[in-house]
DNA sequence: ACGTACATGTAACCAGTTACATGATTAA
DNA sequence: TTAATCATGTAACTGGTTACATGTACGT
């Protein structure tokens, strides 16, 4: 159920082709939420025959024909009311807590490993994360304070991963101690 | 792919069947990942057929005949391979985080009940977690000692949850300050 | 000649959820 | 007699991933 207000939130903002939504959700919503192009042209498709979006098609020169999604009267209903609605908070799903479960079959130097290609991947993670928040911060007040909401998921992004990052150092520390017992 | 070395490396612990499995599942990986008992029983007949599982079927009296499930050798070496080999980090799925994305569709009012719920939900699961570790730390030296590295994800969990009320009741305050802009 | 951006799709498959089905034992 | 626990499953559906397909334009 997700993916379809995620999708039907961002032409809310502004309407746009399966194309356009595509690279949006990866410059904002994929922080929180992930879908392939696939999907959003299955969701594009199924919201059009649903009667939640209008579909304008824009003949270009020299490129494939655009097709514009905006959202119907019936598709801001659904969204507002989807809006209001309590959502189910999600488990985490992490395969590599997993392998650390299964943690008996490794040595010592191995986890190690494993443990530093993690820290490595969530350190890069959170560079990310605060070059896009440089970024907001360097741009015109107005603009701050009109998506200061928006804003917001990023800023839980970065206190997530130096939450793990924390969690791993201390890890790898107690490892250290251990020594290859 | 991860569901199936979740369920080996717990048979690997210990052999049992896809109820026992549910239950274990539910008491420890769950924090992290979950599946329902249809995937679970799915699984191991896959697992079975692939031939990474043993089968013993042992009749009991007044119950249904239970399945007894310990991993082969191929079962071994397959979960020693996967323990070895980078696991791919999961980006955060959660729909509430699309819902604030949403804001401009609700009141100030409406969106403070909607972190409220939310607040609530994630104080109460860290009451939870930190239940859990309370239990862990009141068990004897020698249970501590050998499942320290199975009791790390739990941590992750406490602190993930402390992260997350920071952030809501920071948003929160915020949401004060702003009124009903 | 090669890669990248623009633009849209089909098909097959795998993973996860929901609903339904069966049937004995035990404790309130 | 009602609900919970033990124990295993089928079927239908939804959501997500991977692979494949097509074709122009523009820069290097």
């Amino acid at each position: 159920m997700s993916l379809r207000f995620a999708v039907l939130t961002l032409l809310d903002i502004e309407p746009g082709s399966g194309y356009d939504l595509k690279r949006r959700f990866e410059r904002s919503i994929s922080h929180f939420w992930s879908a392939s192009h696939q999907q959003m042209y299955r969701e594009l498709h199924k919201l059009h025959q649903e009667g939640l979006l209008d579909c304008a098609e824009q003949p270009q020169e020299g490129r494939p024909d655009k097709k514009v999604y905006s959202l119907t009267d019936a598709g801001r209903a659904a969204l507002q009311e989807w809006a209001e609605k309590p959502a189910a908070p999600q488990k985490i799903r992490e395969p590599f807590l997993i392998q650390l479960f299964a943690g008996h079959r490794l040595t010592s130097a191995q986890m190690r490993r494993q443990l530093e290609r993690h820290l490595e991947q969530h350190r890069a993670l959170l560079e990310t994360y605060q070059e896009q928040n440089r970024r907001f911060y360097s741009r015109d007040p107005e603009h701050q304070q009109r998506l200061w909401l928006a804003h917001q998921p990023l800023l839980l992004g970065i206190e997530t991963e130096k939450t793990w990052i924390r969690w791993a150092e201390q890890l790898l520390a107690r490892l250290d101690e251990e020594g290859d017992s």
